[in-house]
DNA sequence: TCAATTAGTCAAAAAAACATGACTACCAAT
DNA sequence: ATTGGTAGTCATGTTTTTTTGACTAATTGA
């Protein structure tokens, strides 16, 4: 058991939520290869230096789940799926750009 | 080994960084409460349900090589130990405000 | 001098995150 | 019919993070 049971993902501090949507090994690199535009699996793993198909599946799921990327089919040629950032997740570009103030 | 090697901390994505910084258990927390005020040790364990000595400190040594917090002995009376937040820390609060946009 | 409060450290265990390798299933072209 | 590309899942193992419980050491008040 987890030792604070709070609802349901909510932690006592509001940026926790948003910190553990954004964080992990992969995340903030998918985020941001998803601003140069629509994201495919085979492709990611490949620009993930260092990934596997595991974990990037389970990052794109997780941001997926938290709103911050959207999965669409798309029926085209050899159909395939495109991983896009959401409404949300295109203004959680301020997030980012808040933090660059603090390279150290 | 870990599968990318980079310089010394240094992220290949400039946010990760901070992220770093700024997540894991109680680092949210631990900022958060500083904002109120100088932190010490004991107090803040009573404050953090659920937390134990060990996480804490690590926190708070990790959040002082950050840079984030700042730690004094007062000479005083139970002659004691202080974290506040440095100035860096302090402008960190931006990031957080931005991030309140985004509670789902 | 005894007990409590201060602020921790250390070794070990448990839990969570991440990686590996095998496997699946669909579609298209040869 | 086989190969190759699409996008994954699953069980397992390793690594990292977090927790537990015992211990230390200086200071303070009775």
């Amino acid at each position: 058991m987890t030792t604070n049971n709070l609802p349901q993902g909510e932690a006592s501090c509001p940026a926790e939520n948003i910190l553990k949507q954004l964080s992990g090994k992969w995340k903030p690199q998918i985020y941001r290869l998803a601003l140069d535009g629509p994201l495919r699996f085979n492709s990611l793993l490949r620009q993930l230096q260092g990934s596997n198909k595991q974990s990037v599946a389970t990052a794109l799921k997780e941001m997926e789940e938290a709103d911050i990327l959207v999965k669409t089919v798309v029926q085209e040629k050899p159909l395939h799926i495109e991983y896009t950032l959401s409404e949300r997740g295109l203004a959680m570009v301020s997030v980012f750009k808040s933090m660059e103030g603090f390279l150290n």
